[in-house]
DNA sequence: TCTTCTCGCACATTTGAATGGT
DNA sequence: AACCATTCAAATGTGCGAGAAG
């Protein structure tokens, strides 16, 4: 049996702290390579953790999704995220706000990626299909925030972008990209540890917390083509594609570099409140009755932000996270959603859903 | 035959070094 | 000498489309 305190003891001396977060990422990533998920994807199981018990944050900690029109845009559609053997980065860009840190205490932001359910999927007749049985999942990658750590009063002074977390599907790629399977249904995770030095992040108080709107299918290429305009048309990485220039090679790169320099340009090119409308959100979902619940209802994760009506065409949608405890990811009956804090309570805040459980989740 | 994945391509932005002006 | 703005090229991030793989 692998003694998991030596591992985390390699993170622990290393000299540097970002050094030591590296170590700290790869004796997790060693975790899930001596213990392989293909049985049992409950990350307590194969890591003996149950025992272990975490202090949470101070519960009146918030974290708020940033640029949440446009994931709620995306998760509308039912979010596609396109992964690759070198890795690509994700669209809409995580980005969160946080309040009510201890503004002298240190803290470390992860973020990780964990299966939605037990299923993989296929894309039939414009709707996603359940096709078969998930494959396992590669549990212990962690992007960790290159500012990390800092203070709590650091962190609160501006929002916190995870633009460089990347997702591949290639087992032998760097391992700070997060491993996932395509045609695979996943939620975005972040997780604050309060970590004041190198030593206290495997025991610091930690807290998790997931949006419903960050939901989505990973795959090789774009199946639905509204979310592949709906990217297009928001990511300045394929402006390119955009109808009005797509195709024309006659440009000159100078022309190109002014047009690109004008201030209207500069101004707005990475300002996501100012996206592009697209069509009407409603009218774009799927009324099959085949499919099954892709998409979660839209809750809101940012503060004063009221909850969107009712949509009749939508019947088919669950209200999974709303409810506390709400499914047994590991029984036989794989109708049921995965819950990533299985063994825990969870509830509901505006800022986003946050786990009550002390030990279970992450493994660090 | 169908679905999924990979690769090279064109077009875009980002980044950092080099340059010139104050 | 120090600072700032601009220019330029390389690196990097996109989706497309053809073809490969299973």
């Amino acid at each position: 049996m692998l003694d998991e305190n030596n591992l985390f003891q390699q993170a622990a001396v290393a000299s540097s702290a970002y050094a030591s977060m590296a170590a700290f990422t790869a004796a997790a990533n060693m975790y899930s390579s001596f213990y392989p998920t293909t049985t049992n994807p409950d990350p307590n199981h194969y890591l003996g953790c149950n025992e272990m018990q975490r202090e949470r944050l101070d519960p009146k900690v918030r974290v708020k999704l940033e640029g949440l029109d446009l994931w709620k845009q995306f998760h509308s559609l039912g979010t596609e995220m396109i992964i690759t053997k070198n890795g690509r980065r994700l669209f809409p860009t995580f980005r969160v706000s946080v309040s009510e840190l201890d503004p002298n205490m240190k803290y470390m932001f992860l973020l990780d990626i964990v299966p939605v359910d037990d299923n993989r999927y296929k894309y039939q007749e414009s709707a996603w299909v359940i096709s078969g049985k998930a494959e396992p999942h590669a549990y212990g990658r962690y992007f960790i925030h290159p500012d990390s750590p800092q203070t709590g009063e650091q962190w609160m002074k501006q929002s916190i972008l995870f633009n460089k977390a990347k997702i591949t599907n290639n087992p032998m790629q760097n391992p700070d990209q997060i491993l996932l399977n395509s045609m695979h249904r996943y939620v975005i995770r972040l997780h604050i540890v309060q970590a004041s030095d190198e030593y206290s992040i495997r025991t610091g108080p930690l807290s998790t917390y997931t949006f419903n709107e960050t939901v989505f299918i990973a795959v090789t290429a774009y199946q639905n083509d509204e979310i592949k305009n709906l990217k297009i048309d928001n990511n300045p990485f394929a402006k390119g594609f955009r109808e009005p220039t797509h195709g024309k090679k006659n440009s000159s790169k100078a022309l190109k570099r002014l047009q690109s320099s004008l201030p209207l340009d500069k101004s707005t090119k990475y300002d996501e409140t100012h996206h592009r409308l697209c069509k009407s959100d409603t009218s774009l979902l799927s009324s099959n009755s085949i499919s099954p619940p892709i998409h979660q209802p839209i809750v809101d994760s940012t503060y004063g932000h009221p909850e969107p009506e009712a949509d009749p065409t939508n019947f088919n949608f669950s209200s999974t996270y709303q409810q506390p405890l709400a499914y047994n990811a590991y029984s036989n009956d794989s109708s049921l959603m995965y819950n990533p804090y299985i063994g825990s309570t969870m509830s509901f805040s505006p800022y986003g859903y946050y786990s009550s459980n002390n030990f279970s989740a992450p493994f660090f």
